[in-house]
DNA sequence: ATAAAAAGTAAGGAGTACCTAACAATGATA
DNA sequence: TATCATTGTTAGGTACTCCTTACTTTTTAT
């Protein structure tokens, strides 16, 4: 099993490559306030686990598995949110600190449930 | 802050001891399929933050400090569980296992919410 | 072109949460 | 009472995730 930090970084990996199309080793220092050595650490262990394919200053690349991977969590992330904020009236920032915590934890099982109740939720207020 | 493993053996502990009224280092052993040094290093951790006292085989108490710590996690676990089995009709075991380990990182806002909205949902039922 | 800044790596350290093997103390029982 | 089982501790080890310090490599700017 990936770890929560794992994740996270994989995750801001992600997200970053599909906005900027690259992403290097110092953007997750910065992003997650943490040492590059630790950056470096972390990269590797992604790759051991063919994550990404990290080459040093050549790049960060994500793998097929990856993407996988992190679309998962993104999801996870997503559904939580909105579930926070538009079911239990969460304010946005709680939700979305909250979601990120819960994202690495919670079994699919609870995410897919919150989705529908979600969606049914809304399909009753258009209905009234 | 308390870790996820500590907050989990202080429950168990907490738990125990309203139930059968001590508890021993052996039973953290056996409920958590961990060592029985681990369970050692782990009670004089919790001793260290004033939640236990704990004097080897004279038996394990639980502090004033610790009983509050607990509570606020045996209550985070109810309102989780009982969230996801009533709201989103999630099996029992799935909601347990899942509130097991969100406890440890939810924040006390959206348990909050939760327990009313579910209180909220609840009283309509009656109604209709 | 060279000096300085930026990015990454290597080496070594710390804390947490586990482990096993071996030992000590306590308790039960034959 | 002597022995054996149970419970707990000590010592030493692993893996993970972070750190700092001190390098090297690359890029940038003068």
């Amino acid at each position: 099993m990936i770890s929560a930090s794992l994740e996270d970084y994989l995750e801001f990996i992600h997200n970053t490559i599909l906005e900027k199309k690259e992403i290097k080793a110092i953007d997750i220092s910065k992003a997650f306030n943490i040492s590059r050595p630790s950056v470096s650490e972390a990269l590797i262990r992604l790759a051991d686990m063919d994550l990404i394919i990290y080459e040093g200053r050549k790049g960060i690349k994500i793998t097929k598995k990856g993407i996988e991977q992190a679309k998962k969590t993104v999801k996870k992330h997503q559904i939580l949110s909105d579930f926070f904020v538009e079911i239990l009236m969460i304010d946005k920032q709680t939700a979305e600190k909250n979601a990120c915590k819960i994202e690495h934890v919670i079994d699919d099982e609870i995410i897919e449930k919150m989705k529908k109740y979600k969606e049914s939720k809304l399909k009753n207020n258009e209905q009234s």
